[in-house]
DNA sequence: GCATATTTGTCCGTATGTATA
DNA sequence: CTATACATACGGACAAATATG
C-alpha cells in the first residue's frame, strides 16, 4: 500500500512536523533549514517541502531570504514589545467589553484546569499550549475572525521566544493569575478581571524580555 | 531568448501579475485559477505558480480549497463588516492617539493630492490606490510593523470588493473627506479627525454593503 | 580576487489521487 | 459507472546565487 497519500496533504503534514519541532525547541532560532537534508528526513520532495516553508513563513515561525533560503525567526526585544503591546490592545477590550457566553466561560475553565493538569504532570510544553488557549478564548469573545487568526498568528510567533527559555519559569506564575481572570468574568467581574489580565501582561512582557536580554 | 531566470524571482513577479490582475477586476471573484492554463499565459511551471497562489493567500486574495484549487476569493457580506469592525478599531486609535510626526503629515498630504490628481484623470483604480494609502499613513503613526501589515492585508482584501461595484460612486465621495481628515489632523486637532475618520468608515461601509447586497 | 562547492530557484516529465460531467 | 479534467506529489535536471577556501 502507498502511504503517501493516505493523509492527504503532504505538505500540511511537514509543516506541522516542522512546527512541533519548532515550538519543542529542537530547531532553534536562527538556524538554517536545508531544503536537500530536511526534505530527506521527511520523506517528502523538495517542492513539497517548500510549500510547507510558505505556510511556516506565513505563521511567522520561519524567514526567508531570496537566493539563501529558509531560517528558524528569531524575536528580537522590539518583536517581543510589538506583540505584547498588541496583546495589550486587542486582549484587555475584548475580555472588558466582549458578551460573556457560557461556551467562552467553559472554553476558559477547560484551558486552566489543562494547565493546572500539566503542571503536577511537569510538562511546561503542554502548560503553555494550555495558557496561550485560555488567551485564544479572550480574543473569541470579540468574534471577529480575522481578529482571532491575527492574535493566534502572533501567540505562536512568541513561541520562538518561550522556546529558549526555562518553560517552568516562564509559565508557572502565570496559571494562577489565568483561575482568577477566568473566575472574575465568569462572575460578572469584567472590568476588574480585565485590570488583571493587564497586569499578566506587563509581568509576563517584563520577565520574557529580561530573560531575552541576559542571553542574547 | 531564454526569459525564465532574467527576473531573479518568477514567482514573485507572477504573483504580482495576479495580484494587480485580481485588483484591476480582470479576474472576478469566485473564478477558478486553473494552474496549468495561468502557468502557460504567465510563462511559468506550474511549481513556481503555486508558490504565487500561496503569496496571494496568504494576503487573502484567492483562497485554496484541497483537491479543489484555487480561485479568487469571494467578500461575504460579514467578511465586509468584519473587516470595517477592525479598521475602526486600528484606524481611530491610531489617528486620535498618534504621535504627529511632519513624514506622516507629508505622507498624508501627498496621498491625498495623488487621489486628486486621479480623479482629474478619471483614473479611479489609482484613486482607490491612493486612498488606501492614505488610512495606511493613519495606521503608520502606530509605529507596529505588525499592526500596519495586518491592516494593509485587509485593506487589499477589501479591494475584492470594491472591484466589482462602480470604483466612482465607491472612491468620490471620500476624496474630499479625506482631504478634511488630513487637514484637521496636521492642525493638532487629532480628536475632531478621529470623529471625522468614524464618519468617513460608517459610510464607506454602508455604501459598499449596500452595493454589494444589490448585486449579489 | 578567484576558483570551487554548496544551496537555492526554476523547470520538466510523469504517476497517482480526486472531483465532476 | 465511466471517462475526462484537474490537482497533488515525486524525482531529476540545470541555472543562478551564495558561501568557502
Amino acid at each position: 500500500m502507498d502511504r503517501r497519500h493516505e493523509q492527504g496533504q503532504a505538505a500540511l503534514a511537514a509543516a506541522g512536523h516542522l512546527r512541533r519541532m519548532i515550538v519543542e525547541g529542537a530547531l532553534r532560532p536562527g538556524e538554517p533549514l536545508r531544503e536537500t537534508k530536511i526534505a530527506e528526513v521527511l520523506g517528502v520532495s523538495r517542492n513539497t517541502l517548500r510549500e510547507a516553508f510558505r505556510s511556516l513563513a506565513n505563521d511567522g515561525l520561519v524567514v526567508h531570504e531570496m537566493n539563501r533560503g529558509t531560517r528558524v525567526n528569531q524575536l528580537s526585544a522590539e518583536a517581543i514589545r510589538e506583540i505584547y503591546e498588541l496583546r495589550r490592545f486587542i486582549e484587555i477590550p475584548a475580555l472588558r467589553d466582549g458578551r460573556r457566553t457560557d461556551e467562552v466561560v467553559a472554553r476558559m475553565r477547560a484551558s486552566v484546569a489543562a494547565a493546572d493538569a500539566a503542571r503536577h504532570r511537569g510538562e511546561w510544553i503542554e502548560v503553555g499550549t494550555a495558557d496561550l488557549d485560555f488567551h485564544r478564548a479572550i480574543v473569541s469573545l470579540t468574534g471577529n475572525s480575522r481578529l482571532i487568526a491575527f492574535h493566534e498568528k502572533m501567540a505562536a510567533e512568541l513561541r520562538l521566544a518561550f522556546g529558549v527559555l526555562d518553560p517552568e519559569v516562564l509559565h508557572e506564575p502565570f496559571i494562577d493569575r489565568n483561575v482568577q481572570i477566568a473566575a472574575r468574568f465568569a462572575d460578572g467581574e469584567a472590568a476588574f478581571a480585565a485590570e488583571l489580565l493587564a497586569d499578566y501582561l506587563s509581568v509576563s512582557e517584563n520577565l520574557v524580555l529580561s530573560t531575552h536580554l541576559t542571553i542574547h
